[in-house]
RNA sequence: GCUCCGUUGGAGAAGUGGCUUAACUCACUGCCCUCUCAAGGCAGCAUUCACGGGUUCGAAUCCCGUACGGAGUACCA
């Protein structure tokens, strides 16, 4: 066993787009692949085939690769020995694997209809049972009822018999030894009457087939893990290693929803507002993981070194956006100029005022916020702080204007940066000094009046890089 | 209700019986820099590890209870 290559997988459903917990569950099998040497699987479970959306699969293939978790194997590049990738083209090899179940007496045909099921579930619930069980009903069957039921045209699932009190066990590769009574569990169907295979059933399959060693997934899976144990020993297959990571919380401490609009939560959004991948890989990583020596910020090599699955958390995780801007903001910062002019690059050209300048000239004006954004869409709040001039001061603001010295200052710096030939931050900055000089006024006094008459607001970047942005005539003209 | 999992500061957490007067990071607060914002630098921020018992010379760390929180409890995945 010691000496089986490492295979591990992300399996979504194709119902929605990349979202955070699903990156994340796919980062860390990606990290465990890599960190021993294994293969890293993309493969999807449509079974649930009300749910699935259109180019859910490509995008949620696309948005990792994006993220820099590149599967070795995946729907798009598969291998002929695991293929087929998706569940909906291997339902022959389910209902293979379920007959042999019914054939050795560990599965049996149901014919309860949803609505004898959900009666049953509300006499249980009269009972003080909270938690549904199937009542077997249908575990002894006689042939002659079976083909009575089949004249009415009821079409049978098939459920998996569970054993009486018999103990499932494992070893969490993160929790340590967990274990579970089989007779807490009811026998659950494997097969809908569709003919297609459940989840618990059809992982169990898949995970089997492709010879997946490691299965790092969400903690709302361990209580299914003891029904996928069962089917494993049913068939006499050895499982994979099972590690369940907590779930990630939103401020409120509730399991992240994705109807919960407060939170983004799909990797599309991200990357739209100007989050790099790598800060977002980085971050997830972050997500539940602590590093040996608190080290935060990793490339990707650096987190499969750190990566050990014994160190992720038991324990929710918050999800804090403020931490992930400050990732993000400080990948940002790392770029190198020409990386940095790129990325930015989307984003200032949305600023109608930059339309017609040079590409050098955008990147000079990008370059004035690199320190500033957390995100790249942010640049086009902070310039239109600047191009678009506010015309409704609040009090202070229009104090500060209203101040004697204040029309004294602008009115002398309007006369001087009519002379200037070049308004470069040299120029621009020798101005002050001389109003300085000349006025003997704080440099607050003298910069407030100024940059409220040239934006409005009483904050921003450098005074120079503000006229810079706007141009002699413009500036001229707001004075 | 039942099953399983968890509980160290606002958030993520380090910590695996003495080196912890509880590391580190984000956030927050203050100071420095500065016209302002941001960035950067410096400093502050849990006398205490949910609570109650126990084991021990010694416990955040081990055991037992209680409380609280979460996940699951489908012919969803």
């Amino acid at each position: 066993m010691d000496d089986k290559k490492v295979r591990v997988r992300y399996a979504p459903s194709p119902t929605g787009y990349l979202h955070i917990g699903g990156a994340r569950s796919a980062l860390f099998n990606y990290l465990y692949a890599k960190k021993f040497g294994g293969d890293f699987v993309f493969r999807i479970e449509d079974t649930d085939v009300e749910r699935n959306i259109p180019g859910a699969e490509e995008s949620q293939l696309h948005d990792l690769i994006w993220l820099g978790i590149i599967p070795d194997e995946s729907t798009e590049k598969p291998n002929p020995k695991y293929a087929p990738y998706r569940q909906m083209e291997k339902l022959d090899i389910y209902h293979k694997f379920a007959q042999e179940l019914v054939s050795k007496g560990y599965a049996y045909e149901c014919y309860c209809t949803k609505e004898e099921l959900e009666e049953m579930k509300e006499e249980q619930l009269r009972n003080g049972v909270k938690s549904f069980k199937y009542d077997r009903r249908c575990l002894s069957l006689s042939e002659e009822e079976k083909e009575k039921y089949k004249k009415e045209g009821r079409i049978p699932s098939i459920r998996l018999k569970m054993p009486s009190n018999h103990t499932l066990k494992f070893h969490d590769l993160v929790r340590g030894d967990v274990s579970f009574n089989s007779d807490d569990i009811g026998d659950f169907v494997i097969m809908k009457s569709n003919g297609i295979p459940t989840y618990n059933f059809a992982v169990v399959v898949d995970d089997h087939l492709m010879e997946i060693t490691h299965v790092l997934r969400g903690e709302e899976h361990l209580s299914n893990t003891p029904k996928q144990l069962q089917i494993y020993e049913y068939f006499g297959w050895e499982p994979p290693q099972f590690g369940h990571m907590t779930i990630i919380v939103n401020p409120n401490g509730k399991k992240l929803s994705k109807r919960d609009l407060n939170i983004l939560q799909f990797m599309s959004q991200y990357r739209d507002l100007g989050y790099v991948p790598e800060a977002i890989f980085n971050f997830l990583f972050l997500l539940g993981y602590t590093d040996q020596n608190g080290q935060e910020i990793f490339t990707k090599e650096e987190a499969i070194k750190s990566f050990d699955p014994k160190r992720l958390s038991t324990s929710p995780a918050m999800f804090d956006q403020k931490k992930l801007l400050w990732v993000n903001s400080t990948y940002i910062k790392k770029m190198d100029n020409e990386t940095y002019f790129k990325f930015i690059e989307p984003f200032v050209n949305k600023i109608e005022f930059l339309n017609n300048l040079s590409k050098e000239r955008k990147d000079e004006i990008s370059l004035m916020f690199k320190n500033e954004i957390s995100y790249g869409a942010q640049i086009i709040d902070l310039l239109n702080d600047i191009i678009v001039l506010k015309t409704d001061l609040d009090d202070a603001e229009k104090e500060i204007i209203s101040k004697e010295s204040a029309s004294k200052v602008c009115a002398l710096f309007k006369e001087k940066l009519e002379k200037l030939s070049e308004t470069n931050e040299e120029n621009v900055k020798n101005i002050f000094n001389e109003i300085k000089n000349e006025t003997e006024l704080k440099g607050k006094e003298i910069y407030m009046p100024i940059r409220i008459k040239l934006t409005g607001v009483m904050h921003g970047i450098e005074m120079y890089n503000i006229i810079d942005i706007l141009g002699k005539e413009e500036t001229l003209k707001r004075l």
